[in-house]
RNA sequence: GGCCCCAUCGUCUAGUGGUUCAGGACGCAUGGUUCUCAACCAUGUAACACCGGUUCAAAUCCGGUUGGGGCCGCCA
């Protein structure tokens, strides 16, 4: 279809974090909806830093916001570190835009300054909710004079500025949810700025969401009851209304709101825990949205190909960690030997298993045998320690296989330190280890006789890769060592 | 308490009035597979919250009930 004015017709969509904390899960979710609805329709996402908490707002957490964002690779085309044409694009380098507006508000009579106290107000609400009463703002410093008001700011009396609040039904329509009513009379004036450099959010975001043509708010669920009010400010400063939708919640386990308590909630945590940035895109576009088919594996780039808000979800998404660990095994399958070698790294560096300079092709070596058997990179370590380790510990009743004896498994030790000792050099690999062990293994009747000691003796665990592989990456001497070491312990 | 949103297997979901005694995936269980674990394969497990109505026909439409959630800040 085309279009004639494709330039005014432009969807633009933005993330709005506010850097009061790391990037949490929620947010990367609807930065990605965001981003995969802009990307989708060829229109425009901005990332837009919400730091008017002054209290609150640290630059520490915008960059981890930035990195993480960009780490998902989730790439906003307009931003505090993009140039673009409705810069700026935080909120602390805006001052300017709000006062303006404030002042017209002003001038028309459509706010008040207010004087009533944190706690009187607070007491008013809990008096109206004991009594049944919706918990709105009385309104009553509408009413104070004009000379009064004067007189108090003049002494520095603390106040807040109110926007005033009509009665009437608001009507608009969500893209995910359809037509919604709000009775405006329930809401109390709004206080949309502490004084007229320290704009608050309600004020703020529509604001810039009109200064930066933002066409699409899209959002968490939770904002819906702010909707109302955010339109009520729209109108009131002759705005157009953008488009509205909000997104399901992502739920704990027990179905409240994903929050700490439910454990990590910060993109931070999951990637430094061995998250690949496609199971944590993959795994977030899934909650709360699936393409209608049995397709369940998207890169950034499919997701971009297929999504639409059409089929975003109602109702909530319990965030399934098993879920999680399952698609991240199946992305660490994907990578190559080498890419996940090299991201590897750091994990066995953290553990003090490797140094600076690491053999990478032994590494390639131990990983290629891992790579299957491994769902986060944070549990590589304890994994394949002991190919580092000059001497592994372990208890003696790990060598045994079913019911062995002392005396059979010392004959297994022997038999395997005898069998392995005449392999040359040059032949102890996987392939004829396996010819040479298999045969004396079926011969003793039952396999776990002789592979099982073999394999505690070399890694010291319950469970590893296979005996053959760990022993050729091992080499024969280190391998001849453990079995000595082995036979110390049957002892 | 007020307002609002939501409701299919334990979880994520398909399903938009008949082709579905409801399909897929994760999980779980069982079996297969060179000792173990993993991976893989196969099989199984398990859901339309309830009550009315509309209709020849309802998981699908309407109403109510119940349940869950969100919000009620001079945070965002």
């Amino acid at each position: 279809m085309s279009n004639n004015n494709p330039k005014r017709n432009k969807i633009r969509v933005r993330i709005a974090p506010s850097p009061t904390g790391t990037l949490h899960i929620g947010t990367a979710r609807t930065a990605l909806f965001n981003y995969l609805f802009a990307k989708k329709n060829e229109g425009s996402f901005v990332l837009r830093i919400e730091d008017t908490d002054l209290e609150r707002s640290d630059p520490k957490w915008e960059k981890d916001i930035i990195d993480n964002l960009k780490w998902l690779g989730i790439k906003w085309d307009e931003g505090p570190d993009v140039k673009g044409e409705y810069g700026p694009y935080k909120q602390s380098e805006r001052l300017s835009s709000y006062a303006k507006y404030l002042k017209k508000l002003f001038k028309e009579g459509k706010v008040y300054h207010c004087f009533c106290s944190e706690d009187e107000l607070e007491a008013e609400r809990q008096y109206l909710m004991s009594i049944g009463e919706p918990a709105k703002y009385s309104g009553k410093c509408r009413e104070i004079p004009e000379k009064e008001v004067k007189k108090r700011l003049a002494e520095g009396k603390k106040s807040v500025i109110r926007f005033k609040v009509s009665g009437k039904k608001m009507k608009f329509k969500d893209l995910i949810r359809g037509n919604l009513e709000f009775d405006t009379l329930l809401i109390g004036d709004i206080a949309i700025a502490k004084d007229l450099a320290t704009p608050l959010y309600n004020f703020a975001v529509v604001v810039d969401d009109f200064e930066m043509k933002i066409t699409h708010v899209i959002r968490g669920e939770d904002h819906l009851p702010n909707t109302p009010k955010q339109i009520l400010i729209q109108e009131a400063l002759d705005f157009p209304r953008p488009e509205y939708a909000h997104l399901p919640l992502i739920l704990g386990s027990d179905r409240s709101k994903l929050s700490k308590r439910h454990g990590a909630t910060a993109v931070s945590d999951y990637r430094e825990d061995g998250y690949l940035s496609e199971t944590i895109v993959n795994f977030m576009a899934f909650l709360g949205w699936n393409p209608g088919t049995e397709r369940e594996i998207y890169s950034l780039r499919s997701l971009v190909k297929e999504f639409s808000l059409e089929k975003v979800q109602k109702g909530g998404a319990v965030f399934n960690i098993k879920r999680l660990d399952y698609l991240n095994g199946f992305y660490i399958r994907q990578k190559s030997i080498k890419k996940l070698a090299e991201i590897s790294i750091p994990y066995l560096k953290k553990a003090k298993l490797i140094k600076e300079d690491p053999d990478i092709e032994q590494l390639k070596k131990i990983i290629s045998i891992y790579q299957e058997r491994l769902k986060k990179l944070s549990e590589l370590p304890d994994l394949v320690d002991f190919f580092f380790k000059d001497k592994i510990e372990y208890n003696k009743g790990l060598l045994k296989w079913k019911e062995m004896t002392d005396e059979e498994i010392k004959d297994s030790l022997d038999k395997l330190e005898e069998l392995l000792s005449k392999i040359k050099l040059s032949n102890f690999n996987k392939e004829n280890l396996e010819k040479i062990l298999l045969i004396e293994a079926g011969r003793m009747g039952d396999r776990g006789k002789l592979l099982w000691p073999l394999r505690a003796a070399l890694s010291g665990k319950e469970s590893s890769a296979g005996p053959f592989e760990i022993a050729e990456i091992l080499g024969k001497e280190k391998v001849l060592k453990r079995i000595k070491e082995a036979k110390e312990l049957i002892k």
